[in-house]
RNA sequence: UGGGGCGUAGCCAAGUUGGGUAAGGCACAGGACUUUGACUCCUGCAUUCCCUGGUUCGAGUCCAGGCGCCCCAGCCA
């Protein structure tokens, strides 16, 4: 690493290659990704754990998963398996610096004596309410607590009974002496400690007081020799307190708080309490329903851990509220996806065909190739014989103009295939097309028309006595605005039609091995995954993770 | 006249330290290629950087004054 011709790709880089230059922390770069175990991580977390991992991997450095789990009320084990288990899909490993700010209770607590030996913090027993009027408002300055001048002695005394015990729930708390009319909040005696006799996850029934987020955060960071301690925008009223902690404890070193402005996705909803309500109320099926922007539902809709980090990337870091275009996520799936799916034919609303000049019990094998953008994925064969299906939206009666695929008297090519003329069109008693009849050229196989005429036309298919059948689900945009998390109501919002589900797709024969999780690109419609929950080896379940660009669609749409 | 932060294209975002004549990506629009209307490849897309003044030969960058948006009054993180 050659520190002098690094070229910084956001402020934060900046930030490090000059502490960097100037040797601050010893050419270390230490960072974390600190969640709290009380919910399901989202696409938001995503550019965290990216960011932070990321800075690691580019520096030279580590970077710690550190669960902050100081409040036993909101977390749970549950969470902190899910969230091992997202980091890692991401492509992140922490090796074995794994934290949990739990863990660091005891010395948290040595540190509040020593703030109360220097008479830096002090016992309250103002109620909840008190304090929250003492505080004083926005533009007016708080009050000192009566409470905020005992002696040294006294607040040790008390601090100690209260962890011992010796008070219910509430009725005190240990605050820092700071500065009641400053005029960031913060600062106006911040709650260090609180007592809550409840059961923590990893500390049991150890301790009935527990340390605040404010107090915890920068503590756990020194202790871990963290340099660069990256965290969202809001927190930044809160660096003042994070370096007042770190100046009046005894901590082995001292790391640098850094806000950047988090991720928002147009169309979706990152907070934790809206997610949950629209899963309570039934518009989704879960944390993991693919059309959420939680990271384990991402998964299951298909979208790849190279995909995000690509996004992830490209949206970069700045002090900017952004709201980032859902089609920046869907390009980033599309380019990793296009090298790398299989290619297949699926048929998703089949229309029957019959190829009548093609012999009854004749099968032949068309050579398909499996990525036109990788050789070494090779090919495979498909089945062709003289029954197939093909997509309803393939064929028009009465095409408008620039439609280049079947209609009456009109050719196409099959894909892999042969040209193939349509000859009828059979219609049921409600005058829908329930089948065609057409008949095949077999001098056209190879791509190429003997005459040299040319058929612009190419449509995928499916061998009908071959297919698969299978169930597809169309996945849309959760919402019909573009800010949810703008709009008080935004369950008035969600897209009735955001989950579309086909019942009897037709797909080629290869497909009835895919593994669950495997994707696909199948031919002309999209990228699609076998579901990791619904679909079984006899009934297969494939979401669409996104569909292909459809320049079709756009002139369509534009001639109305 | 509470404090903190942020304003560069429809959406992200470089550029601000050391003033030199607006990167890149997404989206969009044309065109080429094509056995995927995909992919790929070309081309176009801010005479202007929230506004108004000022300094300067020269300002997105410096100065002054406005305006707009976001965050903060949990014993949550």
């Amino acid at each position: 690493m050659d520190i002098s011709n690094m070229q910084p790709a956001n402020f934060i880089e900046s930030i490090i290659i000059e502490d960097l230059k100037s040797d601050k922390h010893g050419g270390r770069v230490v960072t974390r990704f600190p969640p709290e175990p009380n919910g399901y991580l989202h696409i938001g977390h995503a550019k965290s754990i990216c960011l932070n991992f990321g800075l690691a991997e580019k520096f030279n450095g580590t970077c710690h998963l550190r669960f902050d789990d100081t409040d036993p009320a909101k977390e749970e084990l549950e969470y902190v398996e899910a969230i091992k288990r997202d980091v890692k899909w991401l492509g992140f490993d922490w090796g074995d610096k794994l934290y949990h700010a739990a863990d660091y209770f005891e010395q948290l607590y040595d540190y509040a004596i020593e703030l109360i030996e220097k008479g830096l913090a002090y016992v309250d027993d103002l109620s909840a309410e008190e304090i929250r009027e003492y505080r004083g408002t926005l533009t007016e300055p708080g009050k000192n607590s009566p409470y905020r001048e005992r002696s040294i002695e006294e607040n040790l005394d008390l601090f100690k009974r209260m962890r011992a015990g010796e008070f219910p729930d509430g009725s005190r708390v240990l605050r820092a002496k700071i500065d009641m009319t400053s005029p960031n909040m913060n600062m106006r005696d911040p709650v260090l400690y609180r007592i809550k006799r409840m059961h923590h996850h990893r500390t049991g029934d150890d301790w009935c007081i527990y340390p605040m987020y404010d107090f915890t955060h920068p503590i756990s960071d020194a202790l871990e020799g963290i340099t660069h301690s990256i965290c969202t925008l809001e927190f930044e009223d809160h660096r003042p307190l994070y370096d007042w902690v770190l100046e009046n404890v005894s901590v082995p070193c001292r790391p640098q708080q850094i806000e950047f402005a988090r991720l928002n996705l147009s169309y979706t909803i990152t907070s934790k309490r809206r997610l949950l309500r629209l899963v309570e109320l039934g518009y989704v099926t879960g944390w993991d329903d693919p059309r959420l922007a939680t990271i384990a539902g991402i998964r299951r809709r298909g979208y790849t851990p190279e995909a995000v980090r690509d996004l992830c990337e490209r949206v970069g870091v700045a002090k900017n509220n952004s709201l980032v275009d859902m089609a920046m996520l869907e390009h980033c799936v599309r380019d990793d996806l296009n090298k790398r799916a299989p290619r297949a034919m699926a048929v998703l609303r089949p229309l029957r065909v019959v190829i009548e000049n093609y012999p009854e019990d004749k099968v032949e094998e068309l050579e398909a190739v499996n990525n036109p953008e990788d050789a070494s994925m090779g090919s495979r064969k498909v089945p062709l014989s003289r029954v197939i299906y093909i997509e309803q939206e393939d064929f028009m009666e009465d095409p408008p103009r620039r439609y280049r695929r079947l209609a009456p008297g009109r050719e196409v090519r099959l894909r892999y295939g042969y040209v193939i003329k349509c000859e009828d069109v059979i219609k049921d008693e409600n005058g829908q097309v329930v089948e065609l009849r057409c008949t095949y050229d077999p001098d056209t196989l190879g791509g190429s028309t003997p005459d040299g005429r040319k058929v612009r036309g190419i449509v995928h298919w499916v061998s009908a006595r071959h297919a698969v059948k299978a169930e597809v689900r169309l996945y849309d945009r959760l919402f019909t605005i573009e800010n949810p998390a703008d709009a008080e109501d935004y369950v008035s919002y969600v897209n009735p039609n955001s989950l579309e589900v086909l019942k009897d797709c037709m797909l080629e024969p290869s497909l009835a091995q895919a593994a669950p999780g495997s994707f696909y690109q199948f031919e002309r419609q999209g990228y699609f995954c076998v579901d990791t929950v619904d679909s079984k080896p006899d009934s297969l379940v494939f979401n669409r993770i996104v569909a292909l660009r459809d320049t079709w669609a756009k002139i369509q749409q534009r001639q109305g």
